[in-house]
DNA sequence: ACATTAGCGGAGGGGTGCCTCCGCTTCTAC
DNA sequence: GTAGAAGCGGAGGCACCCCTCCGCTAATGT
């Protein structure tokens, strides 16, 4: 992903309007993890304490925000493929994808957007996957990862995983890992 | 399941009016799958060619009408359990899984249900694991499940997949296949 | 301190969905 | 064939959301 983004999003130079912006985009975050990309607009701004027109100023449309939110945790996601390059084959690709599930915002949005089609999430959708996709076929030539398999297929699974509801952190985590195993070979 | 369900809701008797109840039940049945429990009465009552009167009338809230849908997917449901009986403890586990994931309105609704509290979901849930659970522990006692799995985690590990994108229906399988595999030892 | 102007926020028009109510239609029983 | 009742459907009031517009507020530079 290149320093610039594809979205004309850019962040005020105002002090109070730089705040304003932040706190829309930390609500906006919030809410689309909460509903999905149907949240509220009016809510959002609610949230962030500014009116409804200092949400369509910063965000003439609910895809630029929706976005803004996207890109930045797909970036830092994308950042983290980094900080697991140097451990085995498995473990980079299994720390990678509990990193990928533990975006808030971004694992709704995702299941969301896998299918939907705009340059953004075109974009994104191939970022994630030349960042992702090497850990897992490198899995697969070191013997970790069963060959049946695909990443797209892992990426699925995992996001519609965290779109479901769970009792607690302790049971999310033992799904998790029984998706996980299922990756292994037998 | 008993014969009569907690819910207040009978056919009619007047032969038009049991065929407009059918329709809207086929049309709910749809928009439920489709948009999950926020699908729009107004739509519904379209898509059914009848007017709005006519569904509050048959059923006076939404949730009336979601459970009726809902009830009706759940029984049968349960009913396959006694079909899979005579299958091998993992095959019978795997047939009706499979069956669950494959339900139209109750794979979007359980996810958004198995957490919600009333009466009807709470029932129905008794009763999903009380014909699922044994599956579970009879497949678990013969070696083929991983002991340290709940029926729940794998009831919540599905749903959430099944209210997952996919690409088409092979990988829907090939998903669902490593899902399962997880299930299995080691 | 003041002028300039970027930035603010919410009123308001349009759209959609929820649900009620009631005059009209159609079925059914006789 | 007819009367009565059961059922129909959509108009309309309310609520919420989308998005635009513009008079006001306050941050900034000098």
């Amino acid at each position: 992903m290149s320093a610039e983004s594809p979205v004309a999003v850019r962040r005020p130079q105002r002090a109070d309007a730089r705040r304003n912006f932040d706190a829309l985009l930390a609500a906006a975050r919030d809410a689309f993890a909460e509903h999905g990309t149907d949240a509220s607009l009016e809510d959002i701004a609610r949230r962030a304490g500014v009116g409804i027109g200092t949400l369509y100023r910063n965000f003439p449309t609910r895809q630029d925000l929706f976005e803004t939110v996207y890109l930045g945790e797909i970036e830092q996601l994308c950042q983290t493929a980094e900080d697991v390059a140097g451990l085995p084959p498995w473990d980079a690709l299994e720390s990678w994808l509990r990193r990928f599930v533990s975006y808030a915002a971004t694992k709704r949005a995702i299941y969301e957007a896998l299918n939907r089609d705009s340059a953004m999430f075109r974009s994104c959708r191939e970022e994630i996957y030349r960042v992702g996709e090497p850990l897992m076929t490198h899995a697969q030539s070191a013997g970790a990862v069963r060959p049946d398999v695909t990443f797209d297929d892992t990426v699925r699974m995992l996001s519609g995983l965290t779109s479901a509801g769970f009792r607690d952190d302790a049971q999310r985590d033992r799904v998790l890992q029984i998706a996980l195993d299922g990756l292994r070979p037998r």
